[in-house]
DNA sequence: GTATCATTTTATAATCATTATAAATACCTA
DNA sequence: TAGGTATTTATAATGATTATAAAATGATAC
């Protein structure tokens, strides 16, 4: 547990972040809970422990993150903002019955395409909507 | 003229959409423009010919085309909807410097994963953001 | 052709995620 | 400890989207 906050603290400090309790509580929040929570989630789930943690600070320390990439934005709705502190490229599976997001490995090869060979690609997204396993069985 | 709007009539009833003037006008819209438009920017132009156009019009008909298979949205930013009338399964680009959205193909197969066998897949969405060509020589 | 009913559009208000602002707090250095 | 900077907080403002109810349009039966 020591241990785990002190590598939180390294990763925000090789980044230039100054570890404040509120940005390691919710990098610890994106790190340990793997589920690409919306704003409203980690906010929710952390005020419980920070009363007075504000809206703000979550909003302020996500973009923070996004700009030293250690977290990215997951776009799949457009009325919800998602936060993944998986950086590296892979897909999103999102069920359109029960919410959950799931990650699937994406061949970054096969994305290639000549059409965009002159531009300069700084973030890539690959995401799927559908019915996951679960829902599809209990609903048959 | 005629004729085109004539195969905008066609393709509503295909759907057994009621053929509206506003529903004919976004839907040519839509696919004379090929550019990705926002809401706002499909209202904005469209209210300039049609001066009793309500936004929630556009709204509602937008959503209507989404059900209908006859568009689709694209979710790049999250404080913005776009709309394509190209419902096949492509990549959009966008450029953050000038904002164009550009298309380019997707190998479907190629997205193909394992990890998503058991997954009843509804839609595929792959986009790429950073800078393109014209940006990127002006800016150098 | 007119009355009736259903559909579509419109205008407006409400909602809700996000951003902006300014004050309060915490942190750092001299 | 004092003074200055960075961070957090509370609150208000913004802006896209959705909800609601009235008005307009269109179709059908008589």
């Amino acid at each position: 547990m020591n241990q785990k906050i002190k590598d939180l603290v390294e990763i925000l400090k090789e980044k230039n972040i100054k570890p404040s309790y509120q940005r390691i509580k919710i990098l610890e929040y994106l790190v340990l809970k793997k589920n690409h929570p919306t704003v409203d989630e980690i906010f929710k789930d952390l005020v419980k422990e920070m009363p007075t943690l504000s809206r703000a600070t979550v909003y302020n320390t996500l973009d923070l993150f996004k700009r030293s990439e250690l977290a990215r934005v997951v776009t799949i709705e457009d009325n919800e903002t998602r936060y993944d502190a998986e950086v590296s490229v892979h897909g999103h599976f999102k069920c359109e019955n029960c919410g959950t997001i799931f990650d699937f490995p994406v061949d970054e090869k096969a994305l290639y395409s000549d059409a965009l060979k002159d531009f300069m690609i700084t973030e890539k997204n690959v995401y799927f909507k559908g019915i996951c396993p679960k829902c599809h069985n209990t609903n048959k």
